[in-house]
Order: C-alpha cells, then sequence, then structure tokens
DNA sequence: TGACAATTCATACGTTCGTTTTAAACATAT
DNA sequence: ATATGTTTAAAACGAACGTATGAATTGTCA
C-alpha cells in the first residue's frame, strides 16, 4: 500500500533472542514460559490442527498472556516450527545415533532390513512411550502433519528430514542391492503412511473401522502396535517385485531387469 | 444470545432442494454452477486443506457469485459433505460391486487376499484414472481427509464407509481363517495408511525423501503405482505374525496360539 | 406477454483472527 | 539503586472469515 517495498520497521530483531543479548537475566521464568506455551500449542495442535487453533486458545490453554506468543517466538508460524524443530531434533539425532551404532558393529557391510526398518521406524514409536521427549502427544501429532496440505509446514519437515531420510535410504539401498533403487524409494514411502497412519490413525479412524477390537487390544499399548507394525512393515519391505507393465518411451535407465528379491 | 433455544428462523428450508419445489425450471443453470462450486471446491480443498480455503477462493475459482453456495449447499460445512458425497458413493458402490461379484464366483467360500485387497484399493487407485468420477484430485484429497483433525469430517467419513468397511473385514475374516481378527484389523489400517500416504504424498512429501528418482518413475503413473502398491499391501498382509509379549490380564481370547500364517 | 419462482448479484453484517501497542508491575544481575 | 529483561493487563488494529439480505436478472409456463 505505501511507497516502496523497503519497510522502515525494525521487525524480528528482539523476538528471537531477546533474552541473550545483556545476560541471563530471569532465563528460567522466561523458559518456563515458553515451555508452558510450546505444551500447550503441542497438544492443541494434535488435537485440532494448525488452522483451527487460534494463539487466544493456545495461551488461554497456557495461563499465559495472549501478547507472550509473539514476544517469544514472533508469530504462529514461528510457533509451530518450534513444536515441531525440539521434538524432532531428538528423534532425528536418536535415529542417525542408532543407525551409526549399527553400521559401526557390521564394519561397512550392509545391515539387515529389519535393522535400518527399526532404527528408523521403532525409534518413533519407542519415542511416544517416552514422555519426556514429548511422548504420544508428539508422535501423533507428527504423523498427521506429514500430510497436512500447508505449504510452509511442508517445506520446513522437508528441511527437517533431509538428511535422515538420505542416510536410510542409502541403508537400504546397501542392504537390497539386488531391488531397483525406485522400488525401494516406493516401499519407504509405503512403510512411511502406513506408520504415520497407524499413530494417529488409533483414534482418529477409529469410525471408520469400527474396530471391533477386544478391549484389551484397543487401549494404549504402543508396546504391542511396534511389533505388529514391524511385522507388516518387513513384509511389504521384502515382498516380490511387481510385474510392472512394458515402458513404451523407456531411454532412460535399464529398467528392464529388475530381478526378483526372492 | 437471545430468550430460548427454540430460534424463530426458517433456516435450511431452501437450500438442499430449492429447485424441486414447484416444477424443474432452470434446472440446467442451476445443475451447472451447483458443479462448478463442487469441482472447484473439491481442487481447492486438495490443494490447501478445508480450513484454509475460504468461500471467496472458490466462487472466485468457480466464477460463480460469492452467495452461490450458501444458496445451492446452505453452508460451506454442507459443501465438504457433498464434495465427499457424490464421489464416495461412487467409489463405495464399485468396491461393492467388485466384492459382490468375486463373492458370487467362488459361492460362499473365501477369496483370496489379493482379490480383496484389489477390490479395495486397486479400485480406488483406478478410480484416479477415470477422469469422470473425479480422477486424482479426489482421490489424493480423500487420502489427505483421512488423518484430518476436524470433527465433523472424521465422523461423516466413518459413517460413509461404516458398511464398506464391515464387508471387507469379513471377507478378510474368511480369507485369513488363522490369523486372529485382532490382527487383520490392524494389517487393515496399516494398508489404509500406505495407499493414502502413497496417493497424497507423491506430491506433498516430495521434499522428505527428494524421491531421486529417474523422471520416468516421477511422473503421473498411477498405472505404475498400483502393481508396486499391491505387492507392498500383500506382503505385509501375509507377513508372519508377529511375537506378541506375554499379557499380563489376558482373560480374553485365547491369545496364545497365533499360528503363522506360512 | 405477463406473472412468478428460481437464480444471480453487489453489498453489508457481525465475528474472529493474528498482531501490535501502551502502560504498569515484577524479577534478577551488576 | 539502577538497568535489563520478562510478564501481565486491556485495548485496539486491519484483515479475512462465513453468512445474510434485498434488489436485479433470468428462464419457464400460464
Amino acid at each position: 500500500m505505501s511507497d516502496i517495498g523497503v519497510s522502515e520497521t525494525n521487525f524480528e530483531v528482539k523476538s528471537n533472542d531477546a533474552k541473550s543479548v545483556d545476560g541471563k537475566a530471569n532465563e528460567s521464568r522466561a523458559n518456563e514460559t515458553r515451555e508452558k506455551i510450546l505444551n500447550a500449542a503441542e497438544r492443541l495442535f494434535m488435537e485440532f490442527g494448525y488452522d483451527a487453533t487460534s494463539m487466544r486458545h493456545i495461551t488461554s490453554e497456557a495461563e499465559v498472556n495472549l501478547a507472550a506468543v509473539n514476544y517469544h517466538f514472533g508469530s504462529k508460524e514461528a510457533l509451530i516450527q518450534e513444536v515441531f524443530r525440539r521434538r524432532l531434533d531428538w528423534l532425528n539425532d536418536e535415529r542417525l545415533r542408532v543407525l551409526d551404532e549399527m553400521e559401526a558393529e557390521v564394519n561397512g557391510g550392509p545391515l539387515k532390513p529389519s535393522q535400518i526398518v527399526d532404527a528408523m521406524f521403532g525409534t518413533l514409536l519407542r519415542m511416544a512411550n517416552d514422555e519426556s521427549v514429548g511422548g504420544s502427544t508428539f508422535v501423533r501429532l507428527l504423523g498427521r502433519t506429514l500430510t497436512d496440505p500447508s505449504k510452509f509446514i511442508n517445506t520446513f519437515l522437508a528441511r527437517e528430514h533431509a538428511y535422515v531420510m538420505d542416510r536410510f535410504k542409502n541403508a537400504l539401498f546397501k542392504a537390497l542391492p539386488d531391488v531397483p533403487k525406485s522400488e525401494i524409494i516406493w516401499r519407504f514411502h509405503f512403510m512411511l503412511g502406513a506408520t504415520s497412519y497407524a499413530i494417529t490413525g488409533a483414534d482418529a479412524l477409529t469410525g471408520v473401522t469400527d474396530w471391533q477390537l477386544s478391549p484389551s487390544d484397543k487401549d494404549e499399548r504402543p508396546d504391542l502396535l511396534l511389533p505388529r507394525l514391524m511385522s507388516f512393515l518387513l513384509g511389504g519391505l521384502r515382498a516380490p517385485l511387481p510385474q510392472l507393465p512394458i515402458f513404451p518411451q523407456s531411454g532412460n535407465a535399464s529398467q528392464g531387469a529388475h530381478d526378483s528379491i526372492y
């Protein structure tokens, strides 16, 4: 609306690190408020989604002032990024730690597919049992967000996952040298979907399948979910390769010779 | 806010079937507007999600007046329900038609798991290739919406799917008599997740796995997706049963003797 | 052709949203 | 004590939202 694009505001300067300019005054009180906001936002985003959760709802749940979010995080958009960042850093570090440990044991040789799948998805499900790093609340939020249509959330999650995904894909390439890489990537996607749906679907899609499970199966037992999911994922990953239709304009990679795993 | 719960508005009377009160005046023009709105809403909901898509965005895309949505559908909530209903009716009818046909052929005997999986998920993917019933737009929208946090969407989808899910679950029970029902239901969930993620993830989560597929694999070829997905789903469905930890308060079904499928 | 209902149109209503502002209290370190 | 950073309170901002209204327009049938 105004004259030129270069505005005169000194925005965004104070919000990100307002407390570290001089010393560490009031650090504990500030971090306490920050965490109350993050925890409330995490829980509400999980239950209602990003758009449907208002700032007033968050600050009311966290029992802090409405202006506190913009003071500590700068914007609602920056808040949700921080909600994910503090948990994803732990999760992906843990995934890489487990993978590194496994790879060190085999001295450059290939890992077993079951090891890789467990490091990737088992770590995620075990995180859901560890309340000190967010517990099931964050894991369910993450599973839901993987299919979120919002642009800025997608690009943020993609950036956060990039390195981890690359490492695990390459581990699978080495573990299954006879399987075409494109097939592995597809099955990696399928595994991601089955897992994220298993986590969130347990409450969201209860109605779709009506469950009709025995009560003992229904309650929150992620320790029962993990072995079930692992069997399914490994069965899918090691399934016989599909018979793909002949490719008309195949001028690219030698797509013809897809050797069966079995 | 006002006196008593019984309001004085004569709401909701005209919107649903305004054109059938007297005769069939302007029927073609009205249906044309209705379909323009439904198509625009379907596309925008797919791309941006329900909350992030405004009425003004929809009516602008459909090139109709802003008030047309409330005139023809009554509310935004009723609009999205109609968006799903017109496609889901076709999809689930088709699923049941295929299943009925298969069951008629085996005369009360069990179906092969691959037949059931194909009737359920193959029908969905084949729908994505049929532009006359929504094509890939609706299928991707549906995949995304299965994990939507919104309450009224969940209950609506659950109601729309209830009968179909029940039929397919029972078909799987009969096809795999030695597998505990709870295990089948879990794996049905896993298959749902892998499928819906495979459909929507192809564009949403491109960044997460970086793909790095050959360009020939990347373009829109759901006919290539189907055999890949079917192999994965069947591999997961028929995987060896997991070794579940001993159940402390096991007073329910004989959970111990889980015979392997193989 | 004129009456009439169905549809379209421009416009406005009331609400809620994220964000900003101002002022005053509060805590902590130098 | 002073300076610095944090929190609260209350209020308001402009923008965008879903929805409602009444007049204009359109198509159909008496």
